[in-house]
DNA sequence: TTGTGTGGTTGCATCATAAAACCAAATGGC
DNA sequence: GCCATTTGGTTTTATGATGCAACCACACAA
């Protein structure tokens, strides 16, 4: 077994995901979704991607549920491809993305767009991770525990 | 050049960051650094990934400034890796995927772990994004303007 | 029906990854 | 100090993934 290792039985929530947009292109595939592109040759020709590539990733995201097929938007025949509740939530991971990149970047005068409210047209804040009581928590405020046993009931 | 595609010219900060961290097993290792491990053979044994690409994924994770190389902290003589502090600014990256997992993932009952609050052992709440003035932002009300001509004199 | 654009698939070359073997330096037991 | 073992890798070889170009089927327009 030399194939690439899969982490679909993993019981980590990280490589759980990875599994389904840890690869090179689906993050960016998705990116573009949320900007609206819905058309193969779209994707390819804003991606600059290879189109089996784009092939293959697109089947993959629609059978993990984050894209689907619908037959058709201007009344042609042709299919498209949009995202899902599960696609769109993949949200916070690529504003993660993006203020990581802002933050950390080596030469950040090479980003050439910024994330807005649409309302005001003002950046946006960092993302917050906050305590159930609303305190705002950084890495070291944090630790993961087992999961507890799921209630019998809540079904 | 028929090499993988780069993104590091790119003017789009989430390839930027994918350029960096937008492998297989980058944010793996991460995860664990954040768990406090420091040893090459820590990671292996822990992800079980091969030798070779783990000392590959290890020596471009310094290249890129995410890790770092210490000469030592038991007395020995081997060297260590610890995070610097663009390594530890990818905590909400690996909290949203984590979240995208526990809201979307199709067999949720297989995550052995959730992520509490340290002081109260209470689950955190999902990531917040919000506006300048503090209004909570869904993806709907955000979007993408160019970056602004950076002022001069702010350095 | 002929032509053209869209939406792919197929073949081939190259790159990345995986597993195992190998190896040198550091460490530990005596 | 001497030898065995552990640590921390590199090398080798096999295979999967990616990139590019060519090809092709179908839709659509004239």
């Amino acid at each position: 077994m030399v194939k690439r290792t899969s982490f679909e039985g993993d019981s980590c929530p990280i490589a759980r995901s990875l599994e389904a947009i840890g690869d090179w292109w689906s993050l960016l595939i998705i990116r573009e979704a949320l900007f609206g592109l819905r058309r193969f040759g779209e994707f390819q020709s804003k991606l600059g991607m290879a189109k089996n590539i784009l092939s293959a990733r697109l089947r993959s995201l629609v059978e993990h549920g984050i894209l689907a097929t619908v037959p058709a938007s201007d009344g042609s025949a042709y299919q498209e491809y949009v995202l899902t509740p599960k696609g769109r939530g993949t949200f916070p991971i690529l504003v993660a993305l993006r203020q990581w990149s802002e933050a950390f970047d080596d030469r950040p005068e090479e980003i050439a767009t910024i994330l807005v409210d649409r309302e005001k047209g003002r950046p946006v804040r960092k993302l917050e991770l906050r305590a159930e009581d609303g305190r705002l928590l950084s890495q070291a405020d944090t630790m993961v525990k087992r999961r507890p046993a799921p209630r019998r009931r809540s079904a």
